[in-house]
DNA sequence: CGGCAAGTTGAGCCAGGTCAACTCCGGTGG
DNA sequence: CCACCGGAGTTGACCTGGCTCAACTTGCCG
């Protein structure tokens, strides 16, 4: 039996997006790539065994969204990073152990690529270099903002810096002002190191403020950009310009 | 006047520890980086100004402490990373807007590499290319793993993981069990994403526990490496084995 | 349409934030 | 050399944001 045919790079958003890595390579490369490498498909909740992760320590999330989970003694679980379309993970000088696990929160498709046709690339094309230098420094500095989002601001405010770097980040193309949460509640929590529940609490309250409208578990749109990125910089009395969004209430509270 | 002689690379920390970005340029290559880069000092609490990182956009911290800090609206402080000896950081891609204001923690040597010869060196070298990557994977990498210390944990379990980073990162060699605490009380606060008395009340409950023993506000005694490590991965319950180290008040103790 | 997992809402409680007083320590000047 | 000063750190008492637990509702998939 033969291996399934691998799906041809050029199919794959790492080569079709430019930015990415793979579409920075020359058609040489990307054949090389693509004979070397291998895309594979991966369930929500499912974790890369390590066993894995050590025979392909090189490998890129060609789309869904891919976490890095770490399960505290008792059970309390958090999601250190989450990562996305484009992202390049190299353990080779990290044992997946102190990083954690790496665990799907949606359908991922991962490309395993090839170590030594990924350093090839490197070495010699100066475009493959600066794309993966890039991800690497921002994957870094992302890490580093979502650091300082944990360390000191409220879960209003987490949520609300949370919804912002979606905008930022998520590639879907999407009506203005909307916005795509790619991952459940609960992920979400842990996440942001807190309780599904108080995610929850704080949706409500960023609707009540007019700031955001939940349209459904996954989308939201954004009613005031303004209010909603100066409560993620920690001005919590901020107020949205539409507030009570489900009108109605608004009349019963001013008549009291 | 001329311009001050550059200090050689070669007394520069950068330079003479292994594993570090310069310990691997060529002599010419060195060289070069000698003539076009310079090596300044920081005093504690400085910040770099935005256009000496708009101008210096690549650079390299020699020995110290470097602190990547957010100022949210109402006075909130954190310090999301610590950059420590050998750390390299390229904003060319990454307004330091988006990062955070760097300040320094303690006095600072920072080496500005020239840009060009930077990429140069990373070009050509292949060793320098995979100490340079090396180095912001792991920065990547620490930053995960300061996300998910700050997201679940308690007071106790963040203090003790510093402690545990602390232990694996510094450079200093101290005798075996003893750890140096490269920052103040405060800011070791605002990194932990907690208040000074909270550390404060931490550090002696780690102590009552006989966990580790407080040598003065900088030098920590771990006696019981094994309990501290399991108090950082979210075993709250765990004493050590030399509990109450300021002997005399067991007895007491025992008795009542 | 039924069953189950995910999400939401409400009530009570606690870890850690806040505020104020106190101690410790290093630097400075008489 | 010592008295003084100011900032850092610590301790204690109180308070609150968010965690916990439980009940309920919603949404999804067969």
């Amino acid at each position: 039996m033969t291996r399934p045919a691998p799906a041809p790079c050029t199919q794959c958003s790492m080569y079709a997006e430019a930015g990415n890595f793979c579409a920075s390579l020359t058609a040489a490369e990307l054949k090389a790539m693509n004979a070397r490498s291998c895309l594979v498909t991966i369930k929500r909740d499912e974790t890369i065994p390590r066993e894995v992760l050590q025979h392909h320590p090189v490998m890129a999330v060609s789309s869904g969204v891919l976490s890095v989970q770490q399960l505290l003694h008792d059970g309390r679980r958090t999601i250190a990073a989450i990562m996305m379309r484009g992202d390049i993970l190299d353990l080779r000088h990290t044992t997946a152990k102190q990083l954690g696990t790496l665990v799907a929160l949606s359908k991922v498709q991962l490309c395993r690529l090839s170590p030594a046709v990924f350093d090839q690339s490197i070495a010699i094309n100066p475009s493959a270099r600066e794309m993966a230098l890039r991800n690497i420094t921002n994957q870094a500095y992302r890490a580093i903002s979502h650091a300082s989002d944990l360390a000191k601001k409220q879960a209003l405010e987490k949520l609300a810096s949370f919804v912002v770097e979606c905008r930022d980040r998520c590639p879907e193309e999407l009506p203005l002002d909307d916005v795509h949460i790619p991952i459940r509640r609960g992920d979400l929590a842990d996440y942001l190191g807190m309780q599904p529940e108080t995610v929850s609490r704080s949706f409500k309250e960023l609707e009540e403020r007019g700031v955001v409208q939940v349209l459904d578990l996954s989308h939201l749109r954004v009613r005031d950009a303004e209010a909603l990125r100066r409560i993620a910089g920690g001005d919590r009395s901020v107020r949205g310009s539409a507030p009570f969004a489900k009108a109605g209430f608004s009349i019963l509270v001013a008549d009291v």
